[in-house]
DNA sequence: CACTCCATGTAAGTCGTTACATGATTCG
DNA sequence: CGAATCATGTAACGACTTACATGGAGTG
C-alpha cells in the first residue's frame, strides 16, 4: 500500500508526467521506494480513477501525448491519513543474508568475492548520498521540512554505513570461504 | 527467486513438514526471510514437482495428513548454484522513511509517537537477537559453519542497532512534529 | 459427540517484474 | 524522411497477501 502514497508525495512536491515521475523514482524518492514506469503508469491510472489526482492538458487522449498530473484535495487527504496510521516495521528480507545462511550448509567458494563486490557498491552509494547531503543540506538551513528530509537522507546514509561495517567485518573475520585464486 | 532457496536451506538443516517449516520461518530463518504458510505449501509443491525435494511417508495423500520433506541431490545442487550466483543489493524500500518524506509535505502530528513505538519494537527485537547470540554462539566455538551463521545473526543485530540509532537521533533532533502544523 | 488444535490446502486479488507495442517529437 | 528518443501503454507472469475451506487427532 505504499506505492500510491509515494506517488502522491512526489506529485505534491512537484506536478509531473509519468515519465518524469519515473526519473524521480530513479533518484531521490527511489532511494527509499523504488518503482518501475509500468507500476507508476498503472498506479497513476488508479489514482485518477479514484479522484485523488487529475491530469492537466486533458483534451488529447492520444497515446504518445505527455500528461501532467496534479494532486486533488482528496489525494492530499488520503496521504495525510496514511502518514498518521501506525504501521509495524516489516520483517527483514535480504537475499545476501539468506545466501550466507545457505552457504553455511552447502558451502560457498567465492563468496568473499561477492562480499567485496557488494562492499564496493555500498561504498559508491554512500558517496552519492554524502554528495547529496553536502549539496542539499548545508548546516545553516533548518526549516522543519528540510530537517525531515535530511533525516530521511540520514537514514539512507546510516543504512549504507551498516552494510559497509557488516561486510568489512565479515571479510575480516575470515569466516567466509575464499574464492580460488585466479591465475 | 529467494523463497525456494530459503526452504531448501531450512530442509537441509532439518527435514520438516510444511507447518514445522512455517514455525521455523517465524523464528530463525524468518529473521531475514519471512514467509507465510500459504507461500510455503505452494513452494513445497513446486519443489517436489521439480524433483528437488521429496515427501517421506508417501502412502497417504490424505488432506490433513502430515508430510515430511527432505532435500534430494538435485535440490542441493540447485541451492549451491544459487549461492554462487552474483546478485546486486536490492534498492531500499522502507515505508517508515517514505512516511517521513510524506510528512515533510503534508505534516504529521503524532509522528513522534509512532517513532517511539518503532524504537521500542526494535529494542525488543535486538534483545531477542542478543539472547540468541548468547545462547547459540559462546566465544569458544569456531567451526566455519558456526562463524557463518553467527555473521548472519550479527547482520540482524547491526540492523536493529541502525534503526535504534536512527530513531533515537530523529527524536532527539526535534525535527519531528509533535503537533499539527499549519500549511 | 462437540470442541479445539493440528495440518494441508484453495481462491482471489494486489503488487512487482519483464518484455514488448505504439504514437509523438526532434534532429540530421 | 529516416532514426533516435520521448512518452504512454498492454500483456503476461510470478511473488505475496488475505480470507477461507477441509480433514485429522486428541480431549472433556
Amino acid at each position: 500500500m505504499s506505492l500510491p502514497h509515494a506517488i502522491l508525495t512526489a506529485l505534491l512536491e512537484k506536478p509531473s508526467s509519468g515519465l518524469e515521475l519515473t526519473r524521480r523514482f530513479d533518484r531521490s524518492i527511489g532511494y527509499f521506494w523504488s518503482a518501475t514506469h509500468q507500476q507508476i503508469y498503472r498506479e497513476l491510472g488508479k489514482l485518477e480513477q479514484a479522484g485523488q489526482i487529475r491530469a492537466l492538458v486533458p483534451a488529447q487522449p492520444a497515446r504518445g501525448q505527455k500528461k501532467e498530473y496534479e494532486v486533488l484535495p482528496a489525494g492530499r487527504e488520503a496521504l495525510s491519513v496514511w502518514v498518521a496510521r501506525p504501521e509495524d516495521p516489516k520483517q527483514i528480507r535480504d537475499p545476501l543474508l539468506l545466501r550466507m545462511r545457505a552457504a553455511a550448509v552447502v558451502g560457498a567458494p567465492g563468496l568473499d568475492t561477492e562480499l567485496r563486490r557488494h562492499l564496493a557498491l555500498h561504498r559508491r552509494q554512500l558517496a552519492e548520498y554524502l554528495a547529496i547531503e553536502e549539496r542539499d543540506f548545508p548546516p545553516e538551513r533548518t526549516a522543519a521540512q528540510d530537517r525531515l528530509r535530511h533525516l530521511v537522507l540520514r537514514g539512507g546514509i546510516d543504512l549504507e554505513n551498516f552494510w559497509i561495517g557488516w561486510l568489512t567485518r565479515a571479510l575480516a573475520d575470515d569466516a567466509v570461504p575464499e574464492a580460488p585464486e585466479p591465475e
